[in-house]
DNA sequence: CTCATATCAGGCTTACTGACATCT
DNA sequence: CAGATGTCAGTAGGCCTGATATGA
């Protein structure tokens, strides 16, 4: 999928970090919605579903931001968690703006589901490095997150 | 933008690797577009101007698989490109379907810049990590997108 | 005939922007 | 009044599918 000419070095800016980085992404992107594809979801509601199992019923705000979905989005997913049964809305009794947003049964088990799969997906994702390797990896990444994720 | 909720742990999912990998991603690619778009370029831009500059003229065809841009996008980054005077088209005599596609001398001076821009943005990115961290990280990111490039 | 080239028209996704009515 | 909430409409970049016309 990536290959320059036929026998050819790959250009330059193929070594910039930055390519290396949204280029792995884009795979382990690939991936995942693959697999959540084949049970007919997609990434936000998986988000939306552990989120919940995490911690309790919440709004859509709140759930917007524990799972960083923009609110805007986050209609739309609901509707669709709605219709398949997996989350429930009900209006919040002390205040009439907020919707009370919460895991059904079936949620639950799409859930569980839906994370085994995403499990054996790291697992490919990661394949060619070993176990320290992986720490590493995650670590720098997350030293990378942090950093620009205070700053805003 | 991370921000969960005041003064709450982040999701569990939020350790997965493919999670790290995609939101660092999202943020270098936001980074590197900010970067283009404030002089009026996109990624495949500059893409196809460095391409052009390393491995010289080429068909529209041969800049695609070098570029990993689709020959559908293809068609209209060259016109844009074009029509700020940054590369030319003209006829392959020896192959009609083909045209030649080559940098002007605007181009040239349009990439150094574009250039010159997103090193230093490779810089803001990784700015939390040492060298030799950098060094790591982008080791076990080109491993990786070996690994899943060489298998299809 | 098959294959490659260039073009055009469109879809899909994640993220985001803006507007709006409603309620606190 | 400011501010939060939910909804709807629309944008943008990157990646991709398909159909088509032309020429090797």
């Amino acid at each position: 999928m990536d290959a320059p000419m036929p026998d050819e070095p790959p250009a330059h800016w193929k070594r910039l970090p930055s390519w290396l980085l949204t280029q792995t992404a884009a795979h382990a992107h690939r991936l995942v919605s693959d697999t959540f594809a084949a049970a007919d979801a997609r990434g936000y509601h998986y988000r939306i579903l552990a989120t919940l199992d995490e911690f309790g019923p919440a709004s859509q705000a709140d759930l917007g931001r524990r799972t960083a979905i923009h609110l805007s989005d986050m209609v739309g997913s609901i509707n669709e968690l709605a219709d398949q049964g997996l989350v429930e809305r009900s209006p919040d009794p002390s205040d009439r703006r907020r919707n009370i947003i919460s895991v059904t049964g079936a949620g639950l088990r799409r859930l569980k589901d839906l994370h085994a799969q995403l499990v054996r997906t790291q697992d490919e994702l990661l394949a060619p490095l070993s176990k320290r390797e992986r720490e590493q990896l995650t670590g720098l990444l997350a030293r990378l997150l942090d950093h620009h994720g205070r700053k805003e």
